[in-house]
DNA sequence: TCATAGCGAATTGTCGACAATTAGGAACAT
DNA sequence: ATGTTCCTAATTGTCGACAATTCGCTATGA
């Protein structure tokens, strides 16, 4: 059963901007191999064998060694010397944490944001959040997309802060592994809705030039995400306890 | 010419605490180019190939070929498809952004620090304190130990954080990249006076557990730090306009 | 029955050789 | 003299084979 090798990188969501262009089999097995552990077909914590995606994707195994080397230090795998690799499974613990670094970061994008974006560059943003909400009107309920629009979101602004430091941490680094949770504990209940007057406020701040208000809406609304993927892990944890 | 190839970690300052046991060719290579780089053996900007690192290090370059892809997902090399590699060359631009990412990630590292850090721990980081302040004391003018000493200084902090994630990002990726320019545009005059001052007051707002003291105090420490820089570059903009 | 030692299959680590692509210079035409 | 084209050498990309290490199974013994 062996995974087509055709480039299929039609994803649903329009984030998927600029593929980078491949010309290499390592970068092209790295992208590949990027997206079916973000999109979950590589289950978290399953062991992956060199011998075994070398069939499965038609190649020998040194460019996939190398594509290894650059998802392990991406943190999208885990490798122990002479046993072998598996994805990347990260504790409730490290997914909090993850979102402590956003929370710094990305209150950090959005205060540059708002020095720096160019009136165009914020009707893009705006751009953005009506599309997503029109996703929203049509699909409500389906968290699934209204994660994949919030991070096309966070991903504008990040552009926006034209800081290119930053822009590589969050958007080649960070994301990535936040998309690989955000189906397991995605927002709900009104939390959406919510989201949604909060990234307005946002592009409003950044728009006037408040930085500083830009910064701490962000901080706010990054907070609230991870209060809410807090709770609905207690609340998770609290189902299974009162099943047994 | 060849450089030895027998582990040559005998760093002069003490911060390269548990040299991670090397179980293979490729990850000794990755540290030992990480070294090179750092130390400046391996100039900014210069072209380094395959075939001569191979020779220099007696490995074929399979191995080396994976420490170099981890080179550069730590964004110490740049690669270019078919072309070759160079190590990093940050322009005063990204230098200065590399800062503003440590103003947000390291007041945050102290903050959790002051909330985190157990009593032997704030001991542990006096200790650095002090030994450093020995060390300026005999060796009064030299910046380049009062750097490494300052990376230090950080580096327990984030230590303290006990947070993964950030312990990653800032130990293993970040301050590499500070390390290869802190020769370059290291303190001077009276910063590395103020500097431990403000050292002394971040550890006393952690071990006072004042949580926000601790995140301002270092931001605006990391932040004095990123004027001088910007100063030192300044004032060697204007000496070479002098000189034309 | 359980613990242990050893064996074997599978996986990872390393190497050298070959193919593909690029950079630079030489030759030629204008 | 200048610009273009082609060719050659060097470097990078890829592959298959071999060596080293690990893990699970089996047989043996108490």
């Amino acid at each position: 059963m062996s995974l087509p090798v055709s480039s299929s990188y039609s994803d649903t969501s329009l984030h998927e901007m600029a593929v980078p262009e491949v010309r290499t089999l390592a970068e092209r097995v790295f992208h590949q191999l990027q997206d079916a552990i973000v999109r979950g077909e590589l289950a978290p914590g399953s062991k992956i064998t060199e011998p075994g995606l070398s069939k499965t994707y038609g190649i020998s195994r040194g460019p996939l060694r190398e594509a290894m080397r650059r998802l392990e230090a991406h943190r999208l795998i885990e490798r122990v010397p002479h046993v072998g690799a598996r994805v990347v499974k990260l504790s409730m613990k490290e997914l909090l944490e993850l979102f402590d670094l956003r929370e710094a970061l990305e209150s950090m994008a959005a205060r540059l944001a708002a020095e720096h974006m160019s009136p165009e560059e914020v009707q893009g943003l705006r751009d953005v959040l009506a599309l997503h909400e029109g996703q929203a009107d049509l699909k409500r309920g389906e968290a699934y997309y209204q994660r994949e629009g919030d991070l096309d979101f966070h991903y504008c602004i990040v552009q926006g802060s034209h800081n290119k430091m930053l822009m590589n941490l969050l958007c080649d680094d960070l994301y990535y592994l936040v998309r690989l949770y955000r189906t397991q504990f995605s927002a709900s209940g009104t939390r959406p809705q919510r989201a949604f007057v909060e990234h307005h406020r946002i592009v409003d701040a950044i728009e006037a030039g408040d930085a500083e208000l830009a910064e701490l809406l962000m901080r706010r609304h990054v907070s609230a995400s991870r209060a809410n993927v807090a709770d609905r892990y207690a609340a998770t944890l609290e189902q299974s306890a009162s099943k047994s």
